[in-house]
Order: structure tokens, then C-alpha cells, then sequence
RNA sequence: GUGGGCGUAGCUCAGUUGGUUAGAGCGCCAGGUUGUGGUCCUGGAGGUCGCGGGUUCGACCCCCGUCGCUCACCCCA
């Protein structure tokens, strides 16, 4: 048996995350959902794949994501559908679909795929958090999304996060502003990098995006979105910052985020974080999305999310030094019994029916050797059952915090060890 | 899709100009006299040196291929 080379392992650009560092993604998710659930939203959950068009009408065609990078496949039915690549576009296509009373507000974790060349920070399965808020077109509602993706990376303990905010315009001054950016890269499109030099009449808002210094250079020198502006969408963008100033959140104008999808509409945003050294240094972004409803056969609603990736999240913890963990997942105590009888059975159901966490070891193995693995587990208090408890009807109780080796150790009736291991760990 | 780096015990890595039974630390297991962890001491288990082929009297070491990991470009989370 050849044990060295396992025949399967997890698919390129994607993890297996094991206890303890599960834990952390618990902590993660257990405050965005905490934290989803005060700004008003409710829990979403959706297929991981859909109809292909949900994705190609929803993303846009001339994004990157859709035309390189979806997992699409057909099902015995010769139905097209693709592994879902981002978080909205599902979202918007189940509220064209249900129709629910509006404002409605809703918030998910999901895997997301993409296939690409996987690299720091980057991978073929990741996983989002996000919120999606439809039914108005208040900068109120922006602001909210804003503020709680701004105080939910203060929660998980990011300091060196800054927000980037732009906006996009509506349909028409967007499109005069497209024109306005096309006719500028038509006489100087020669200049443009290898890739842009005969793409950028696809979708020219695409070269915004480019970080290579010759299209940086053209586009520098060109109209910017900002300044062609209608005076609606200009206010509603003033008010979205006003807001968010007004809350002590600071938003870094950025004239050229336009982001990679083609949905967006007016608010665009994105949180980079600083500690990442990496290019892949956005942890969370999102945007409005007014016309994408209506893409999707749905009645003309204004909306706006946002997307955090769980998996760069944490990066950037580790990153920027984070310690405090957001969660431990280690037993409240840890049985060790030596008399080989049922005693342990009983007291560890009573235990965790009670709402203890308690571990035991298995195997019949010695004391000390069950202590060590008591230690291991990181449990606050070993319960010793032997052959004297098991006479008297009693636990001895060891705190295994405790570093003196001749520290007290209480001896417990065995019908109270329930009530006191509850008080014990209350107290602290 | 293109390019760079790397593949030696569960983990992190050593391994001298190719030369006989491949090492360390951590982890794991068991002991250190009669029921006690975390420190210390002793011992033990565990590797076809990613895989395939080639060169050689002889390859972990050199060459080719392949798979995998990783980093970068592009883009994003």
C-alpha cells in the first residue's frame, strides 16, 4: 500500500478547511450574520448554479467573469447552466422570480466560482458574504450597505482598510459619457496597452479598469465620469458621501472604479486593504445596480450590494496581525475515566444535554495518557472518574488552566457536576 | 492562457563535488514503580526522497517528460 500519494485530492484552486482554522470562518460568518441581522436583513439562500443567462444577461457578456472564467456545463436535460461566479445576479433573478414586499433586504454566504489561475488570495471556489438591498433608489439604502460593510470589517478587526467610492451615472449619463471616453480613446486608442489597443470599443469603461501605465496615461488625460455627471445622479452620489462622513466613514473618491461588472449603476465602491502587498488586495466591493431587475425580467427596481470574499478576509487579518480569534471552538471540559465502566456514558450526556461542551478520550488508555489529551484539547477542567469517585458517587474536578501542580482539587457529588461545571464556567 | 520558483516523515526543513542502513525539530505513541496534563528525560512508530523514463558500476542529488504546489501577469473576492 503506497500511502504517500493520495489517488484524489481537492481540485485545483480549491481548500479544504479543517478545525481549528474552521473556526475563524465560523467567526466570520457568525458576525456578518449578526451584524446583517441589526441593519435589517434576512438570511438568503439560493441554487449554486443557475440558468447560464442569469449570469450572461446579469454580469454583462464583455466582462472577464462571464467570458472566461464561468464553470458552465449542461445537465442530462441539455439545460445550460453555470456554477454561480458572483453573489447578485442569483440574488436579483430569486426577487424577480418571488417578488417580495419592498424594501427588501437580504443577505447570503455562499461559495463562488471561477475558473482561473489560482494565486494569493485568489482561487477557483471561494466563498462571499454579501447583502443585497432592492426596492429603492434612496442614497440612504447606499449608505447602509456602505456603513455596514465598513463595520463589519471594524468587528472582525481590520484597521488598515480603505473604502474607494465612485460613481457610475445612470443609463443616459453614462452613455454620454461613454461616447465622450470613446472618442477620446479613438485618437489615442494607438497608445493604449497590447490587450486595449483593438478592445476598448467593446466596452470602453473596460480600459478605466486597466492598470498598465500606457492605458493609466491615456485615460488620465481624458474625460472622467465624475465630471459628466446628470445633476440626479451627481446629488445622489453627494449624498451617499455626505452620509457616510457623517457617520465618521471616510470614502476615498476614485474617479476610475468602475469594477468588473456591467450591472453597476450609479454607487460603485471597494474596500482594498492596505496590509495586502499583493494586487489581490480588494476584500469586499459592490455597487448599485438599478437596470439589473429589469435584465433579468423583472419589473424596472433599483438596488445595491455588496460582496466580501471570506477567504481574503482572513488573509488580511493574518496580514494586518489581527490576534484576537473570533472564535474558539475548545471543549468546557474533558472526561477522563479510568474504571473502563459506563459512568463516563452517563455524565457526558448529562453534560452536553445540559449545554456543556465536553470531550472524553477513547480507547481505554491510561490516566496519564487521557490527562494529556485532556491538556491537548484545550478543555478548562479535566473530570476524573476512578475507581474512589466511582465508590463515593463523585467527580474530582482539575482546572487545567491552573499551572501549580498541587493546586486544590474539589471533589464533586456526582449528581451536582452538571450545576457546577455550568456556575464554574459562567464565573469566568 | 503565459512565465518564474519549488516538490525529502503528519508539519517545517537539512541532506556535503552522485557512493553503502536518508536525518533534525515539532507533532504522535509509550515509559520515567503503585490514579493526574502542561516542563524535563528515555524509547518507539512513521519515508518506494511526487510520478515515469534516461545517463551511470551506483541517483534524493544530473538530464527529459509528467503531475502537483506556489508566486506573478490579467482580473477580481
Amino acid at each position: 500500500m503506497n500511502e504517500s500519494t493520495p489517488p484524489f485530492r481537492a481540485p485545483v484552486g480549491t481548500h479544504d478547511v479543517l478545525a481549528p482554522a474552521s473556526a475563524q470562518w465560523e467567526g466570520v460568518v457568525a458576525t456578518f450574520a449578526s451584524l446583517a441581522h441589526r441593519y435589517g436583513f434576512g438570511l438568503i439562500i439560493t441554487p449554486m448554479f443557475e440558468d447560464v443567462g442569469v449570469f450572461n444577461r446579469g454580469i454583462g457578456e464583455s466582462s472577464d467573469v462571464v467570458s472566461k472564467e464561468m464553470y458552465v456545463f449542461s445537465d442530462r436535460g441539455q439545460r445550460t447552466f453555470a456554477l454561480r461566479p458572483e453573489g447578485t445576479a442569483s440574488v436579483v433573478r430569486a426577487f424577480v422570480q418571488h417578488r417580495p414586499p419592498t424594501p427588501w433586504k437580504a443577505w447570503y454566504v455562499t461559495p463562488a466560482f471561477r475558473y482561473e489561475r489560482p494565486q494569493a488570495g485568489r482561487y477557483r471556489q471561494h466563498h462571499q458574504l454579501g447583502v443585497e438591498a432592492l426596492g429603492s433608489e434612496d442614497p440612504e439604502l447606499d449608505i447602509e450597505v456602505i456603513a455596514l460593510a465598513w463595520r463589519f470589517f471594524e468587528a472582525v478587526g481590520l484597521r488598515r482598510v480603505r473604502l474607494l467610492i465612485n460613481s457610475m451615472g445612470h443609463d443616459e449619463c453614462r452613455g454620454r459619457y461613454v461616447e465622450l471616453l470613446a472618442a477620446h480613446l479613438a485618437l489615442h486608442g494607438a497608445q493604449l496597452c497590447d490587450e486595449h489597443r483593438r478592445g476598448w470599443s467593446t466596452n470602453p469603461l473596460r480600459v478605466l479598469d486597466c492598470k498598465r501605465p500606457a492605458c493609466v496615461a491615456v485615460t488620465e488625460a481624458g474625460p472622467m465620469l465624475p465630471d459628466h455627471l446628470c445633476e440626479d445622479c451627481r446629488n445622489h452620489f453627494a449624498r451617499v458621501v455626505a452620509g457616510l462622513e457623517s457617520i465618521g466613514i471616510e470614502a476615498t473618491l476614485t474617479p476610475r472604479l468602475v469594477r468588473g461588472f456591467d450591472y453597476y449603476t450609479r454607487t460603485t465602491f471597494e474596500f482594498v486593504a492596505d496590509a495586502l502587498a499583493s494586487a489581490q488586495n480588494a476584500v469586499g466591493g459592490g455597487g448599485r445596480y438599478d437596470r439589473l431587475a429589469e435584465q433579468l425580467g423583472g419589473p424596472p427596481t433599483g438596488g445595491i450590494g455588496f460582496g466580501c470574499g471570506i477567504e481574503r478576509l482572513l488573509l488580511v487579518r493574518d496580514a494586518e496581525g489581527v490576534s484576537d480569534e473570533l472564535l474558539k471552538r475548545t471543549p468546557d471540559v474533558f472526561v477522563v475515566d479510568t474504571t473502563g465502566s459506563g459512568d463516563s456514558t452517563v455524565l457526558l450526556d448529562e453534560l452536553r444535554r445540559g449545554g456543556v461542551a465536553a470531550q472524553r478520550a477513547y480507547g481505554g488508555r491510561s490516566m496519564k495518557a487521557q490527562m494529556r489529551a485532556a491538556d491537548h484539547s484545550g478543555a478548562r477542567f479535566a473530570l476524573l472518574i476512578g475507581p474512589t469517585e466511582q465508590a463515593a458517587g463523585q467527580v474530582t474536578m482539575r482546572d487545567l488552566r491552573s499551572g501549580e501542580f498541587a493546586q486544590a482539587q474539589p471533589t464533586v457529588e456526582r449528581g451536582d457536576v452538571v450545576a457546577v461545571v455550568r456556575d464554574l464556567l459562567t464565573e469566568k
